[in-house]
DNA sequence: ACCTAAACGGACGGGGGCGTCCGTTACTGT
DNA sequence: ACAGTAACGGACGCCCCCGTCCGTTTAGGT
């Protein structure tokens, strides 16, 4: 290494990078998003500075944390939209979505973006757009109701955070009835009873759905 | 006053306690149960000391400030339950409740027992039980589907509390729409899919719905 | 084997919340 | 008016978290 600013890593720093980032997992996933940071670098077998080091900031951390289950999610999206049904994709990705919220507080609170901007803003745009693509497939299809908004979503999504319950266990099972009785009310039915107004929740949204 | 032990507070503490009750519903219902102590103390424009002399934990503080909320919680279960019609009477008790916990952060935390014991649980549990009979009637109407139980509302009430905003006013606007989407999926309706199974949530539950 | 710099982690100072003590203030009843 | 005591609040010590510095260790190229 004659050169200036390696860009590679050395291999006991890697090795502690990824502790770190296991560590980091584990606790957002129990316990949220508010860990002390030193409580991450012990149980990763680290310094405080090492962690420091590595991840100059929480949301930096948070944000390389969860950057698979971010892909994760989006995956969830692409799958409901490339269902030849419209409104079994869409009931598809409520279900797996409440599910992967229940199975990881961290994560939850990542996407709610408890942290601002700690997961990437343009992926979240591009993925409501998607959505917004397929609830108008859904609503053409006769099966999602019309007066439906993709603030429905956030709101769903945003409400199956609110589920604590003691394990993980009764958390997926409470999310999963949940997410059933969501899908229930936004299934086009014909005693429709007018909804209240919704809210404006997305801060991107060209077209309502 | 020549006995001992006055039950009777002086003038000055007397309006002290009041303003300290003031100040914390404020705080509380704009920010949470997380607000320090002092931030209480401070506003009510007393030192710490006298907080604590008056409230020696959070508990009492928290339980006192939402003593009359709570009893208008149950003021809305009775009215609720008054109803000739149990399927209104039922759809009152959610629109009204879930509004109710828009309104205030605090209270929601409280009421969701975020601080165990905070508020009495025999009430709780009369409460549960007189929201249990309505459900029943309303059941027997044909207007409440009948694979409800009263998990579902604890479930609700959970969901509810996940809804954050930036302003009150838009927080009671989504709450609402919520509350329309929780009723329509909680209506009988013919075509009515199974729900996956529910959670135990609610501690007391004799018969469940 | 050796040298260099990358990497490490113990330790520090700062900030904030908590609950309590104690000297001072000011009600209240005579 | 006065005494006596309830009530007050500033200040203290404790703990936990944060982010950084610096002396020490160790990987990795020669």
């Amino acid at each position: 290494m004659t050169d200036r600013l390696p860009h590679t890593l050395r291999s006991d720093a890697l090795d502690n990078r990824e502790r770190i980032l296991d560590a980091a997992r584990a606790l957002f996933s129990a316990d949220g998003l508010d860990v002390p940071m030193r409580e991450i670098a012990r149980r990763a077998g680290v310094g405080p500075a090492t962690l420091y080091r590595r991840f100059p900031t929480k949301q930096v951390l948070v944000a390389e944390a969860f950057a698979d289950l971010l892909r994760a999610c989006r995956a969830i999206v692409d799958e409901g939209c490339a269902d030849p049904d419209p409104w079994r994709g869409f009931c598809l990705v409520i279900e797996k979505i409440c599910e992967l919220h229940a199975r990881d507080r961290g994560f939850t609170e990542a996407f709610m973006s408890t942290f601002p901007g700690a997961l990437d803003v343009a992926g979240r745009a591009y993925t409501l757009r998607s959505v917004a693509g397929l609830a108008r497939r859904a609503k053409d299809a006769g099966h999602l109701r019309s007066d439906f908004v993709l603030d429905d979503l956030i709101l769903i999504l945003m409400a199956n955070k609110g589920i604590h319950t003691g394990s993980v266990a009764t958390q997926v099972i409470a999310s999963r009835r949940f997410a059933g009785l969501a899908i229930q009310a936004f299934e086009a039915c014909p005693q429709h009873a007018p909804l209240p107004p919704a809210a404006r929740l997305a801060s991107a949204a060209p077209d309502s759905a």
